[in-house]
DNA sequence: ATTAATTAACTAATTGGTTAGTTAAACTAA
DNA sequence: TTAGTTTAACTAACCAATTAGTTAATTAAT
Protein backbone atom coordinates (compact mmCIF):
# COMPACT_ATOMS: atom_id res chain seq x y z
CA UNK A 1 0.00 0.00 0.00
CA UNK A 2 1.20 3.16 0.51
CA UNK A 3 4.83 4.06 1.89
CA UNK A 4 6.07 5.98 4.30
CA UNK A 5 4.89 9.41 4.09
CA UNK A 6 7.47 11.36 6.31
CA UNK A 7 10.66 9.97 4.63
CA UNK A 8 8.48 10.34 0.68
CA UNK A 9 7.80 13.93 1.12
CA UNK A 10 11.47 14.45 2.38
CA UNK A 11 12.49 13.23 -0.84
CA UNK A 12 11.16 14.13 -4.46
CA UNK A 13 8.83 12.19 -5.17
CA UNK A 14 4.79 11.99 -3.77
CA UNK A 15 4.32 15.05 -1.56
CA UNK A 16 1.25 13.77 -0.09
CA UNK A 17 -0.90 13.62 -3.49
CA UNK A 18 -3.73 11.44 -1.36
CA UNK A 19 -4.04 15.10 0.54
CA UNK A 20 -4.44 16.66 -2.71
CA UNK A 21 -7.01 14.51 -3.86
CA UNK A 22 -9.07 14.99 -0.70
CA UNK A 23 -8.96 18.51 -0.89
CA UNK A 24 -10.15 18.61 -4.59
CA UNK A 25 -12.95 15.97 -3.64
CA UNK A 26 -14.24 18.34 -0.98
CA UNK A 27 -14.76 21.26 -3.42
CA UNK A 28 -16.42 18.75 -6.05
CA UNK A 29 -18.65 17.55 -3.87
CA UNK A 30 -19.36 20.96 -2.01
CA UNK A 31 -20.27 22.19 -5.39
CA UNK A 32 -22.22 19.73 -6.97
CA UNK A 33 -22.77 16.70 -4.24
CA UNK A 34 -22.09 13.09 -4.70
CA UNK A 35 -24.21 12.24 -7.67
CA UNK A 36 -23.06 15.36 -9.51
CA UNK A 37 -19.38 14.98 -8.57
CA UNK A 38 -17.54 13.72 -11.43
CA UNK A 39 -14.16 11.49 -10.63
CA UNK A 40 -12.22 13.07 -13.87
CA UNK A 41 -12.87 16.31 -12.56
CA UNK A 42 -11.64 15.67 -9.12
CA UNK A 43 -8.31 14.21 -10.63
CA UNK A 44 -7.54 16.99 -12.91
CA UNK A 45 -8.21 19.53 -10.26
CA UNK A 46 -6.09 18.00 -7.73
CA UNK A 47 -3.08 17.53 -10.65
CA UNK A 48 -3.29 14.18 -9.77
CA UNK A 49 -4.29 11.13 -12.03
CA UNK A 50 -7.92 9.39 -11.94
CA UNK A 51 -6.60 5.75 -11.30
CA UNK A 52 -5.31 7.34 -7.87
CA UNK A 53 -8.10 7.96 -6.31
CA UNK A 54 -9.22 4.08 -6.84
CA UNK A 55 -5.64 3.66 -5.67
CA UNK A 56 -6.03 5.61 -2.14
CA UNK A 57 -9.74 5.61 -1.77
CA UNK A 58 -11.06 2.49 -3.51
CA UNK A 59 -14.44 4.03 -5.02
CA UNK A 60 -16.12 7.38 -5.50
CA UNK A 61 -18.27 7.09 -2.65
CA UNK A 62 -15.70 5.91 0.05
CA UNK A 63 -13.65 8.82 -0.61
CA UNK A 64 -16.75 10.75 -0.12
CA UNK A 65 -17.26 9.37 3.30
CA UNK A 66 -13.71 10.10 4.05
CA UNK A 67 -14.35 13.74 2.92
CA UNK A 68 -17.21 13.62 5.35
CA UNK A 69 -14.99 12.13 8.17
CA UNK A 70 -12.20 15.39 7.82
CA UNK A 71 -14.92 17.75 7.87
CA UNK A 72 -16.66 16.24 10.96
CA UNK A 73 -13.05 15.96 12.26
CA UNK A 74 -12.30 19.37 11.46
CA UNK A 75 -15.19 20.49 13.25
CA UNK A 76 -14.13 18.28 16.34
CA UNK A 77 -10.67 20.07 16.56
CA UNK A 78 -11.80 23.33 16.61
CA UNK A 79 -15.09 22.27 19.23
CA UNK A 80 -12.14 21.54 21.26
CA UNK A 81 -10.15 25.03 21.62
CA UNK A 82 -13.98 26.82 22.25
CA UNK A 83 -15.57 24.82 25.16
CA UNK A 84 -13.99 26.72 28.33
CA UNK A 85 -15.43 26.93 31.33
CA UNK A 86 -17.06 30.05 31.44
CA UNK A 87 -20.51 30.30 33.51
CA UNK A 88 -21.86 34.06 32.98
CA UNK A 89 -25.34 33.25 30.73
CA UNK A 90 -24.40 35.60 28.40
CA UNK A 91 -20.76 35.02 27.99
CA UNK A 92 -21.56 31.19 27.18
CA UNK A 93 -23.94 32.43 25.20
CA UNK A 94 -21.96 34.31 23.11
CA UNK A 95 -19.32 31.91 22.55
CA UNK A 96 -21.64 29.42 21.44
CA UNK A 97 -22.80 31.80 18.85
CA UNK A 98 -19.69 32.78 17.93
CA UNK A 99 -18.56 29.12 17.45
CA UNK A 100 -22.13 28.33 15.26
CA UNK A 101 -21.14 31.55 12.93
CA UNK A 102 -17.13 30.07 12.66
CA UNK A 103 -18.36 26.70 11.92
CA UNK A 104 -20.61 27.75 8.56
CA UNK A 105 -19.15 31.17 7.79
CA UNK A 106 -15.45 30.63 7.94
CA UNK A 107 -15.62 26.71 7.17
CA UNK A 108 -16.51 27.17 3.37
CA UNK A 109 -17.92 24.05 1.87
CA UNK A 110 -19.06 22.40 5.28
CA UNK A 111 -22.61 24.33 4.69
CA UNK A 112 -23.26 22.49 1.12
CA UNK A 113 -22.28 19.42 2.21
CA UNK A 114 -23.78 19.60 5.52
CA UNK A 115 -27.16 21.00 3.51
CA UNK A 116 -26.80 18.26 0.83
CA UNK A 117 -26.43 15.29 3.29
CA UNK A 118 -29.37 16.77 5.14
CA UNK A 119 -31.44 16.63 1.95
CA UNK A 120 -30.27 12.88 1.75
CA UNK A 121 -31.69 12.05 5.36
CA UNK A 122 -28.31 12.71 7.02
CA UNK A 123 -27.25 9.10 7.68
CA UNK A 124 -23.92 9.84 7.07
CA UNK A 125 -23.46 12.97 9.42
CA UNK A 126 -25.93 11.47 12.16
CA UNK A 127 -23.10 8.97 13.99
CA UNK A 128 -20.44 11.30 13.57
CA UNK A 129 -21.73 13.98 14.65
CA UNK A 130 -23.65 12.31 17.71
CA UNK A 131 -20.45 11.12 18.31
CA UNK A 132 -18.77 14.71 18.30
CA UNK A 133 -21.21 16.99 20.12
CA UNK A 134 -21.87 14.16 22.93
CA UNK A 135 -18.12 14.14 23.40
CA UNK A 136 -17.55 17.62 24.16
CA UNK A 137 -21.17 18.10 26.16
CA UNK A 138 -22.01 21.19 24.43
CA UNK A 139 -25.79 21.20 25.24
CA UNK A 140 -25.51 19.28 28.27
CA UNK A 141 -23.62 22.21 29.72
CA UNK A 142 -26.29 24.38 28.26
CA UNK A 143 -28.74 22.81 29.35
CA UNK A 144 -27.37 22.70 33.21
CA UNK A 145 -26.78 26.52 33.00
CA UNK A 146 -30.49 27.06 32.04
CA UNK A 147 -31.97 24.57 34.36
CA UNK A 148 -29.66 26.14 36.54
CA UNK A 149 -31.55 29.71 36.09
CA UNK A 150 -34.30 28.45 36.44
CA UNK A 151 -34.10 27.16 39.94
CA UNK A 152 -32.46 30.21 40.99
CA UNK A 153 -35.62 31.85 39.68
CA UNK A 154 -33.31 33.86 36.85
CA UNK A 155 -35.16 32.64 34.19
CA UNK A 156 -38.54 31.54 33.45
CA UNK A 157 -40.15 27.82 33.27
CA UNK A 158 -39.19 27.17 29.75
CA UNK A 159 -38.58 23.75 27.97
CA UNK A 160 -34.62 23.50 27.90
CA UNK A 161 -34.23 21.12 25.07
CA UNK A 162 -36.75 23.52 23.25
CA UNK A 163 -35.11 27.03 24.30
CA UNK A 164 -31.61 24.76 22.91
CA UNK A 165 -32.85 23.51 19.58
CA UNK A 166 -34.13 27.05 18.95
CA UNK A 167 -30.89 28.87 19.93
CA UNK A 168 -29.32 26.52 17.66
CA UNK A 169 -31.49 27.67 14.77
CA UNK A 170 -31.36 31.07 15.52
CA UNK A 171 -27.78 30.58 15.16
CA UNK A 172 -27.53 28.63 11.99
CA UNK A 173 -30.70 29.09 10.40
CA UNK A 174 -29.19 32.36 8.66
CA UNK A 175 -26.37 30.40 7.56
CA UNK A 176 -28.33 27.94 5.56
CA UNK A 177 -30.48 30.10 3.70
CA UNK A 178 -28.52 33.14 3.12
CA UNK A 179 -29.41 33.26 -0.58
CA UNK A 180 -32.72 33.56 -0.07
CA UNK A 181 -32.62 35.63 3.21
CA UNK A 182 -30.64 38.11 1.86
CA UNK A 183 -32.72 38.79 -1.23
CA UNK A 184 -36.21 38.93 0.50
CA UNK A 185 -34.31 41.27 2.96
CA UNK A 186 -32.47 43.22 0.37
CA UNK A 187 -29.03 42.59 2.82
CA UNK A 188 -26.42 43.73 0.68
CA UNK A 189 -23.60 43.77 3.19
CA UNK A 190 -23.24 40.52 5.04
CA UNK A 191 -20.27 41.20 6.59
CA UNK A 192 -21.93 44.20 8.14
CA UNK A 193 -24.89 42.14 9.04
CA UNK A 194 -23.70 39.10 10.55
CA UNK A 195 -21.63 41.30 12.63
CA UNK A 196 -24.53 43.31 14.29
CA UNK A 197 -26.19 39.44 14.57
CA UNK A 198 -23.47 38.08 16.73
CA UNK A 199 -25.23 40.21 19.35
CA UNK A 200 -28.61 40.16 18.35
CA UNK A 201 -29.16 37.04 18.35
CA UNK A 202 -27.87 36.10 22.05
CA UNK A 203 -29.38 39.30 23.11
CA UNK A 204 -33.12 38.30 21.86
CA UNK A 205 -32.33 34.86 23.53
CA UNK A 206 -31.12 35.64 26.72
CA UNK A 207 -34.17 38.30 27.49
CA UNK A 208 -36.51 35.09 26.01
CA UNK A 209 -35.02 33.32 29.07
CA UNK A 210 -35.27 35.74 31.37
CA UNK A 211 -38.04 36.28 33.96
CA UNK A 212 -39.62 39.75 34.61
CA UNK B 1 -48.30 19.82 -28.63
CA UNK B 2 -50.36 19.22 -25.60
CA UNK B 3 -54.26 18.45 -26.37
CA UNK B 4 -56.95 20.31 -24.47
CA UNK B 5 -56.65 18.64 -20.95
CA UNK B 6 -60.29 18.68 -20.28
CA UNK B 7 -61.36 16.42 -22.93
CA UNK B 8 -58.66 14.11 -23.03
CA UNK B 9 -59.35 13.09 -19.54
CA UNK B 10 -63.21 13.11 -19.84
CA UNK B 11 -62.07 10.42 -22.70
CA UNK B 12 -60.76 7.33 -21.85
CA UNK B 13 -56.81 7.79 -22.97
CA UNK B 14 -54.26 9.95 -21.69
CA UNK B 15 -55.60 10.64 -18.19
CA UNK B 16 -52.59 13.97 -17.43
CA UNK B 17 -49.92 12.20 -18.34
CA UNK B 18 -47.33 15.47 -17.97
CA UNK B 19 -49.29 15.38 -14.40
CA UNK B 20 -48.21 11.70 -13.23
CA UNK B 21 -44.59 12.69 -14.30
CA UNK B 22 -44.80 15.76 -12.96
CA UNK B 23 -45.50 13.29 -9.35
CA UNK B 24 -43.02 10.99 -10.02
CA UNK B 25 -40.17 13.43 -11.15
CA UNK B 26 -40.96 15.41 -7.31
CA UNK B 27 -40.54 12.54 -5.49
CA UNK B 28 -37.56 11.56 -7.74
CA UNK B 29 -35.74 14.72 -7.31
CA UNK B 30 -36.43 14.76 -3.71
CA UNK B 31 -35.31 11.89 -3.25
CA UNK B 32 -32.05 11.94 -5.93
CA UNK B 33 -31.61 15.79 -6.58
CA UNK B 34 -30.95 16.84 -9.96
CA UNK B 35 -27.74 15.29 -10.71
CA UNK B 36 -28.72 12.15 -9.18
CA UNK B 37 -32.17 11.78 -10.43
CA UNK B 38 -32.96 9.51 -13.50
CA UNK B 39 -35.51 10.23 -16.21
CA UNK B 40 -35.85 6.69 -17.26
CA UNK B 41 -37.32 6.08 -13.30
CA UNK B 42 -39.53 8.76 -13.26
CA UNK B 43 -40.87 7.37 -16.51
CA UNK B 44 -41.31 4.00 -14.81
CA UNK B 45 -42.47 5.78 -11.49
CA UNK B 46 -45.29 7.52 -13.18
CA UNK B 47 -46.21 4.77 -15.41
CA UNK B 48 -45.50 6.75 -18.58
CA UNK B 49 -43.38 6.31 -21.66
CA UNK B 50 -40.16 8.13 -21.35
CA UNK B 51 -40.08 9.53 -24.34
CA UNK B 52 -43.43 11.46 -23.26
CA UNK B 53 -40.96 13.23 -20.48
CA UNK B 54 -38.98 14.94 -23.62
CA UNK B 55 -42.36 15.61 -25.18
CA UNK B 56 -43.96 17.38 -22.72
CA UNK B 57 -40.95 18.81 -20.77
CA UNK B 58 -38.64 18.94 -23.40
CA UNK B 59 -35.23 18.29 -21.21
CA UNK B 60 -34.27 16.76 -17.79
CA UNK B 61 -33.54 20.28 -16.24
CA UNK B 62 -36.47 21.93 -17.81
CA UNK B 63 -38.73 19.24 -15.67
CA UNK B 64 -36.86 19.79 -12.76
CA UNK B 65 -37.32 23.92 -12.69
CA UNK B 66 -41.21 22.62 -13.69
CA UNK B 67 -41.10 21.01 -9.95
CA UNK B 68 -39.81 23.57 -8.24
CA UNK B 69 -42.24 26.42 -9.85
CA UNK B 70 -45.18 23.74 -8.67
CA UNK B 71 -43.92 23.41 -5.34
CA UNK B 72 -43.55 27.66 -4.92
CA UNK B 73 -46.84 27.88 -6.41
CA UNK B 74 -48.20 25.11 -4.31
CA UNK B 75 -46.36 27.07 -1.02
CA UNK B 76 -48.62 30.59 -2.16
CA UNK B 77 -52.11 29.31 -2.82
CA UNK B 78 -51.34 27.95 1.06
CA UNK B 79 -49.64 31.25 2.28
CA UNK B 80 -52.95 32.60 0.61
CA UNK B 81 -55.14 30.88 3.01
CA UNK B 82 -53.23 31.80 5.93
CA UNK B 83 -52.54 35.63 5.74
CA UNK B 84 -55.40 36.83 8.06
CA UNK B 85 -55.75 40.43 9.41
CA UNK B 86 -55.00 39.63 13.17
CA UNK B 87 -53.60 41.87 15.16
CA UNK B 88 -52.61 40.31 18.39
CA UNK B 89 -48.93 39.97 18.24
CA UNK B 90 -48.90 35.77 20.24
CA UNK B 91 -51.70 35.60 17.86
CA UNK B 92 -50.05 36.08 14.71
CA UNK B 93 -46.85 34.57 16.18
CA UNK B 94 -48.66 31.37 16.41
CA UNK B 95 -49.98 31.77 13.14
CA UNK B 96 -46.65 32.15 11.42
CA UNK B 97 -45.45 29.27 13.17
CA UNK B 98 -48.18 27.03 12.27
CA UNK B 99 -47.56 27.92 9.05
CA UNK B 100 -43.73 27.19 9.06
CA UNK B 101 -45.04 23.95 10.04
CA UNK B 102 -47.18 22.75 7.63
CA UNK B 103 -45.02 24.15 4.87
CA UNK B 104 -42.20 21.83 6.09
CA UNK B 105 -43.24 19.02 8.14
CA UNK B 106 -46.51 18.23 5.82
CA UNK B 107 -45.45 19.23 2.25
CA UNK B 108 -43.61 15.99 1.90
CA UNK B 109 -40.49 16.58 -0.47
CA UNK B 110 -40.82 20.23 -0.85
CA UNK B 111 -37.74 19.85 2.34
CA UNK B 112 -35.50 18.15 0.34
CA UNK B 113 -35.53 19.90 -2.34
CA UNK B 114 -35.32 23.12 -0.45
CA UNK B 115 -32.31 22.06 1.38
CA UNK B 116 -30.93 21.00 -2.36
CA UNK B 117 -31.30 23.82 -3.67
CA UNK B 118 -30.10 26.23 -0.98
CA UNK B 119 -26.88 23.86 -1.54
CA UNK B 120 -26.75 24.87 -4.72
CA UNK B 121 -27.06 28.50 -4.14
CA UNK B 122 -30.48 28.49 -4.02
CA UNK B 123 -30.61 29.86 -8.11
CA UNK B 124 -33.74 28.66 -8.72
CA UNK B 125 -35.54 29.34 -5.49
CA UNK B 126 -34.19 32.77 -4.87
CA UNK B 127 -36.42 34.84 -7.37
CA UNK B 128 -39.54 32.30 -7.09
CA UNK B 129 -39.55 32.61 -3.11
CA UNK B 130 -38.79 35.94 -3.23
CA UNK B 131 -42.20 36.83 -5.15
CA UNK B 132 -44.34 34.85 -3.45
CA UNK B 133 -42.69 35.97 -0.08
CA UNK B 134 -43.49 39.70 -0.98
CA UNK B 135 -46.63 39.93 -2.68
CA UNK B 136 -48.06 38.64 0.48
CA UNK B 137 -46.16 40.61 2.75
CA UNK B 138 -45.85 38.25 5.78
CA UNK B 139 -42.61 39.65 6.74
CA UNK B 140 -43.42 43.55 6.23
CA UNK B 141 -46.42 42.84 8.55
CA UNK B 142 -44.56 41.16 11.30
CA UNK B 143 -42.27 43.89 11.25
CA UNK B 144 -44.60 46.75 11.30
CA UNK B 145 -46.15 44.78 14.51
CA UNK B 146 -42.75 44.52 16.35
CA UNK B 147 -41.78 48.23 15.76
CA UNK B 148 -45.36 49.33 16.89
CA UNK B 149 -44.64 47.25 19.71
CA UNK B 150 -41.59 49.58 20.20
CA UNK B 151 -43.24 52.37 20.14
CA UNK B 152 -45.84 51.48 22.44
CA UNK B 153 -42.79 50.70 25.09
CA UNK B 154 -44.72 46.95 25.03
CA UNK B 155 -41.33 45.90 23.51
CA UNK B 156 -37.97 46.08 23.38
CA UNK B 157 -35.62 47.92 21.29
CA UNK B 158 -34.42 44.83 19.33
CA UNK B 159 -34.09 45.02 15.67
CA UNK B 160 -37.06 43.96 14.02
CA UNK B 161 -35.00 42.51 10.90
CA UNK B 162 -32.81 40.26 13.02
CA UNK B 163 -36.02 39.26 15.42
CA UNK B 164 -38.13 37.94 12.58
CA UNK B 165 -35.28 35.83 10.89
CA UNK B 166 -34.42 34.69 14.18
CA UNK B 167 -37.91 33.86 14.36
CA UNK B 168 -37.77 32.00 11.15
CA UNK B 169 -34.87 30.18 12.33
CA UNK B 170 -36.26 29.16 15.75
CA UNK B 171 -39.25 27.49 13.55
CA UNK B 172 -37.31 26.20 10.37
CA UNK B 173 -34.40 24.85 11.52
CA UNK B 174 -35.51 21.60 13.45
CA UNK B 175 -37.27 20.81 10.19
CA UNK B 176 -34.27 20.73 8.67
CA UNK B 177 -32.39 19.17 10.78
CA UNK B 178 -34.40 17.22 12.04
CA UNK B 179 -32.62 13.64 11.66
CA UNK B 180 -29.27 15.06 13.42
CA UNK B 181 -31.31 16.67 16.70
CA UNK B 182 -33.44 13.85 16.58
CA UNK B 183 -30.36 11.94 17.13
CA UNK B 184 -29.10 14.15 19.60
CA UNK B 185 -31.82 15.00 21.62
CA UNK B 186 -32.75 11.23 22.03
CA UNK B 187 -36.12 12.15 20.50
CA UNK B 188 -38.30 9.10 20.21
CA UNK B 189 -41.99 10.59 19.27
CA UNK B 190 -41.82 13.23 16.69
CA UNK B 191 -45.18 14.00 17.26
CA UNK B 192 -45.58 14.79 20.29
CA UNK B 193 -42.12 17.35 20.49
CA UNK B 194 -43.46 19.06 17.39
CA UNK B 195 -46.92 19.54 19.61
CA UNK B 196 -44.78 21.16 22.21
CA UNK B 197 -42.93 22.96 19.98
CA UNK B 198 -45.45 24.66 18.57
CA UNK B 199 -46.07 27.21 21.84
CA UNK B 200 -42.45 26.92 23.11
CA UNK B 201 -41.47 28.66 19.93
CA UNK B 202 -43.80 31.55 19.94
CA UNK B 203 -43.51 31.62 23.43
CA UNK B 204 -39.75 32.33 23.99
CA UNK B 205 -39.91 34.52 21.00
CA UNK B 206 -42.31 37.00 22.50
CA UNK B 207 -40.58 37.17 25.53
CA UNK B 208 -37.74 37.74 24.01
CA UNK B 209 -39.31 40.79 22.47
CA UNK B 210 -40.96 42.14 25.41
CA UNK B 211 -40.04 45.14 27.70
CA UNK B 212 -39.43 43.67 31.42
C1' DA C 1 -57.62 13.63 -42.62
C1' DT C 2 -55.21 15.97 -39.54
C1' DT C 3 -52.90 16.22 -35.45
C1' DA C 4 -51.90 15.33 -30.50
C1' DA C 5 -50.44 11.47 -27.79
C1' DT C 6 -47.84 7.37 -27.33
C1' DT C 7 -44.38 3.61 -27.90
C1' DA C 8 -40.21 0.49 -28.58
C1' DA C 9 -35.92 0.59 -30.06
C1' DC C 10 -31.87 3.14 -30.76
C1' DT C 11 -27.75 6.30 -30.21
C1' DA C 12 -24.08 9.13 -28.79
C1' DA C 13 -21.78 10.53 -25.02
C1' DT C 14 -20.57 10.34 -20.38
C1' DT C 15 -18.58 8.16 -16.48
C1' DG C 16 -17.02 5.01 -12.68
C1' DG C 17 -13.77 1.86 -12.57
C1' DT C 18 -9.74 -1.26 -14.47
C1' DT C 19 -5.38 -2.78 -16.25
C1' DA C 20 -0.94 -3.49 -17.79
C1' DG C 21 3.02 -1.47 -17.53
C1' DT C 22 6.61 2.29 -15.64
C1' DT C 23 9.43 4.76 -12.20
C1' DA C 24 12.15 5.27 -8.42
C1' DA C 25 12.81 4.77 -3.49
C1' DA C 26 14.33 1.56 -0.05
C1' DC C 27 15.91 -2.85 1.45
C1' DT C 28 19.15 -6.99 1.07
C1' DA C 29 23.14 -9.58 0.53
C1' DA C 30 27.77 -9.90 -1.06
C1' DT D 1 29.75 0.30 -2.00
C1' DT D 2 27.10 -1.91 -5.19
C1' DA D 3 24.22 -4.86 -7.93
C1' DG D 4 19.86 -6.90 -7.62
C1' DT D 5 15.11 -7.30 -5.59
C1' DT D 6 10.98 -5.61 -3.84
C1' DT D 7 7.33 -2.56 -3.51
C1' DA D 8 4.70 1.89 -3.16
C1' DA D 9 3.50 5.50 -6.25
C1' DC D 10 2.21 6.70 -10.62
C1' DT D 11 0.43 6.85 -15.69
C1' DA D 12 -2.02 6.35 -20.30
C1' DA D 13 -5.18 3.93 -22.47
C1' DC D 14 -9.07 1.25 -22.20
C1' DC D 15 -13.79 -0.79 -21.06
C1' DA D 16 -18.41 -1.84 -19.79
C1' DA D 17 -22.34 0.19 -18.10
C1' DT D 18 -25.26 3.85 -17.60
C1' DT D 19 -27.99 7.55 -19.17
C1' DA D 20 -29.97 11.82 -21.41
C1' DG D 21 -32.03 12.42 -25.37
C1' DT D 22 -33.95 10.87 -30.36
C1' DT D 23 -36.59 8.77 -33.96
C1' DA D 24 -39.63 6.58 -36.83
C1' DA D 25 -43.64 4.41 -36.69
C1' DT D 26 -48.48 3.84 -34.50
C1' DT D 27 -52.92 5.01 -32.29
C1' DA D 28 -56.97 7.42 -31.67
C1' DA D 29 -59.60 11.67 -30.93
C1' DT D 30 -61.60 15.75 -33.49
Amino acid sequence: MKRDKITTEEKGRAEGSAAKIMGAARVEFASFGLAGARVDRIAERSGVNKAMIYYHFGSKENLYQEVINAVVSGIAAFLDKVSTNVTDPMEVLEKVAAFYQDMFYHAGDFRAIFLRELAAGGGRLKEAFATVFSDQEVHKKMKAIIDQGKKTGLFRDVDSTHAIISFMGMNIFYFIASPIINQMWEIKNEERFLQKRKTEVPDLFLHGLLAK
